[in-house]
DNA sequence: CTGGATCCCTCACGATACTG
DNA sequence: CAGTATCGTGAGGGATCCAG
């Protein structure tokens, strides 16, 4: 398998080599939050072609980006895919700092793209201890994420204990952080301001 | 000026539609490093072709990658565009501990590409309180860093004051520390080995 | 029905020549 | 020096078809 290279002796110009080719770093993005089968991977990314899409997957197969073994017709992060996270986070919040996120009705959306995004704003802090652990629900879609003072995990589906906060919206209803609160029920709202506070703005 | 569009509600997706496009990081990179005229980038970026590079520049500067004044008739990053250094700094880092780095005797080098992936290494360390400035020379090419526990910085042509290290060769031959510590005069091993020290592997 | 492969058209890219 | 104009090539994108 050929592929393009810009021939220059810098570790940059060989990361754009590897993931600079179009729609190679949005299948990373997908992928970092489960794995995913080709038909899933197609419906994420509107427009991509099956021709095309089959064609970055090997190539990001043969560049070790992709686990070999296809476990349960899934594609898989390999370790060094799975290292991609912090550049994915970086891109994440450099773009939720700097570039317009208005949301176009036309646009395609998926809810967990919001929930690894979020990890891009979390900001460890060693003085809160507690743990909390956040459901969001929004137009059939459920997903969890658990903060504490150093760690920020989620996960697609029910979350495996009772959660601290409810938030009924996406992600993004968390952005006016007053309204997010303000639907809560009253035992949930100290829960809520604590779990918004790991996500300062800017 | 018409510039496509994953068209994805998404603050990954997005970043990718500003950088995603053949040469835009790379001439982020360059640009990282310090402003440059249209020839120098041209020099820099071996094989993009003049109409492209024209173009380029031109989506950068309306999406306010770059600023509207061309000062000197130098390309300079707006303060957008220069937000971007943790991420181009990510996308080193995961390129050094995860790809090859081969160097190909044809590909195109410049040595301050090297500076600035160096910073990706970089890991603070409260604890060295004393600053390093260590002086790079490499084939005409003068460059400089200094470095104290909390901070890196670089720098092109003759250092400000005295370096503490001299070290005759492009940054890449830091990679084995321990022959790039041997050529030293006596007087400079030690701050050499504390220079390096602030770059672990891994 | 999933997981692709094939065909074909368009446009982005890349090389070169030319201009203010 | 700093681009613009022109043109050939190949990557991207949409539709359709095929195998398990």
């Amino acid at each position: 398998m050929q592929v393009r290279n810009y021939g220059q002796n810098c570790s940059v110009a060989h990361a754009c080599d590897l993931l600079g080719e179009r729609w190679t770093l949005l299948i990373i993005r997908d992928l970092l939050v489960a794995p995913r089968r080709f038909s899933e991977l197609e419906k994420r990314l509107k427009g991509i072609g099956t021709n095309l899409l089959s064609k970055r997957l090997k190539e990001m197969r043969a560049a070790g980006l992709l686990r070999d073994d296809r476990n349960d017709a899934h594609y898989t992060l390999s370790e060094m895919g799975a290292g991609l996270e912090p550049l994915v986070l970086s891109m994440a919040k450099w773009s939720l700092n700097w570039v317009e996120q208005s949301p176009k009705p036309d646009n395609t959306h998926f809810p967990d793209w919001d929930l690894l995004a979020l990890k891009a704003l979390f900001t460890p802090d060693e003085k809160k201890t507690k743990a909390i652990l956040a459901r969001f629900a929004y137009n059939g879609w459920v997903g969890w994420v658990e903060v504490d003072g150093s760690s920020y995990v989620f996960g697609l589906g029910e979350p495996r204990r009772v959660p601290d906060v409810n938030f009924p919206g996406p992600v993004s209803s968390l952005r006016n952080s007053r309204t997010a609160v303000e639907g809560l029920p009253q035992d949930e709202r100290a829960a809520a301001e604590s779990f918004i506070s790991f996500f300062p703005v800017r």
